[in-house]
DNA sequence: TCTGGGGTCCTAGGACCC
DNA sequence: TCTGGGGTCCTAGGACCC
């Protein structure tokens, strides 16, 4: 198979370039600062009108959002994705902040996809900015190694997003991940089964897909430091370290070895809303606030279950506490449902059985075992064939109000 | 005033069944 | 007193990704 990687330059504003930029911190947190620097919310549209000077600077930043994207001339400061804002004003205290309109970002997102889909059908979604494509079957795909099909991509996506891609081509998705970093923003690199050594080997570790901060400071700690160096080691002493699987999979892919095909389609497995307070929440003493913030994600999630046409079965709380540890507890039903009311109330059983003597900077609502709407009321009425006795009954459901439990 | 929000996948132990 | 394996489901935590 042959694989690209595309993911777009989400950061658009001309009139930005080269000045130190953050998106981020939690939209409602920068509009307020926006709106009371400049009188005008809504990032988009006051960047149009509002004369940069005019902008709110990191070091005038309060609260706990991290940065969800940085301009170039920022990260030249060493901020970068998902640093603290707190950390980031250390470091560049005058780079601009904007909010994160996450309409405008899907809305980009969709023509992004639209726009590939239209030349290579087989796309697979990576999140809001990125995505696999296998190019094997595409006409003309191959001209060129595959650069002509990656300029046409690009050319489109600009015609209709205005956006800039970086474009990474590979005999498979692993690879094509790592070469659209090679020449970003808006660059193609090509790499080739025989350029392994020389294109791959210099890495870090850390640039493979998969392995993450835990694994490359264990590998660190092993004296290991490059995709080279891992390379190099036998796949039985991998796996004596990192355990059968991941062991078999680092070996594999320090030597460029992926065979996972590009997925057009996939299930949801799971839905969830969760919320960081902008001050941390005690159980009995912010009874009421906490109460209502539990009520609101379980309407929220319940929302999305019904708007998306799902029901699920597994019900989960997790909390994270003031000194950053989380705590999740599950609580599995008899029957699937989408329902406020009935997560809530399952919700509110899951959460009596964790301590809550800790200060809570965080609180969430997970629905899991999902299945298609259609598909679990025609389970239901298999179940409720009349030598069964009557199918799944539901359980009576008690009314609640405000309050934790 | 370090550390968002929405996901997936893996591991590991215990219950329970055959 | 002792004692198998395999399979599935559930739960909790954690690594990782965008």
């Amino acid at each position: 198979m042959d694989a690209f990687f595309a993911s777009i330059e989400l950061l658009r504003y001309p009139q930005l370039k080269g000045l130190p930029v953050v998106i981020g911190g939690g939209r409602r947190r920068v509009d307020d600062a926006l709106l009371e620097a400049t009188g005008v919310a809504q990032g988009e549209r006051a960047l149009r009108f509002i004369p940069v000077d005019d902008f709110p600077r990191l070091k005038d930043y309060v609260g706990r959002g991290v940065i969800t994207t940085a301009t170039y001339a920022a990260r030249q400061f060493g901020v970068g994705s998902a640093m603290g804002m707190m950390k980031a004003a250390k470091l560049c205290p005058d780079a601009i902040v904007l909010p994160v309109d996450f309409d405008e970002v899907r809305k980009y997102s969709r023509a992004f996809k639209e726009a590939i889909r239209e030349v290579a059908p087989l796309v697979e979604d990576r999140g809001v900015d990125e995505v696999y494509i296998d190019f094997t079957d595409v006409p003309g795909g191959q001209r060129g190694g595959g650069r002509s099909l990656a300029r046409l991509l690009q050319r489109s996506i600009l015609e209709k997003t205005g956006l800039t891609c970086s474009i990474g081509v590979a005999p498979n998705k692993l690879i094509a991940k790592m070469a659209s970093e090679f020449n970003k923003p808006n660059g193609i690199s090509i790499v080739q089964e025989a350029d392994l050594q020389s294109m791959i080997w210099p890495l870090a570790c850390r640039k493979i897909n998969g392995i993450g901060p835990k694994s490359d400071a264990k590998l660190a700690a092993l004296n290991i430091h490059t995709i080279g160096e891992m390379a190099a080691q036998e796949i039985g002493w991998l796996i004596d370290h990192f355990g059968q699987a991941t062991g078999a999979w680092m070996h594999d892919a320090a030597w460029g070895r992926d065979l996972r095909p590009v997925v057009t389609e996939s299930e949801p497995v799971s839905m969830s809303r969760e919320t960081t307070f902008e001050r941390d929440l005690h159980a009995v003493r912010d009874k009421a606030e906490l109460g209502a913030v539990f009520t609101r994600l379980c309407e929220k999630v319940a929302e999305d279950l019904q708007r998306k046409g799902y029901v699920g079965k597994t019900i989960g709380i997790k909390l994270r506490y003031d000194n950053f540890q989380s705590v999740t507890r599950d609580q599995t039903l008899t029957h699937y449902t989408a329902d406020a009311t009935t997560i809530r109330q399952t919700a509110g059983l899951a959460l009596k059985r964790v301590p809550l003597t800790k200060k809570l900077r965080l609180l969430g609502v997970r629905v899991g075992t999902l299945l298609k709407t259609e598909d679990a009321s025609a389970l239901q009425k298999l179940s409720a064939l009349p030598a069964s006795g009557g199918g799944i009954a539901e359980e009576p459901v008690p009314p609640y109000r405000d309050q934790l439990f």
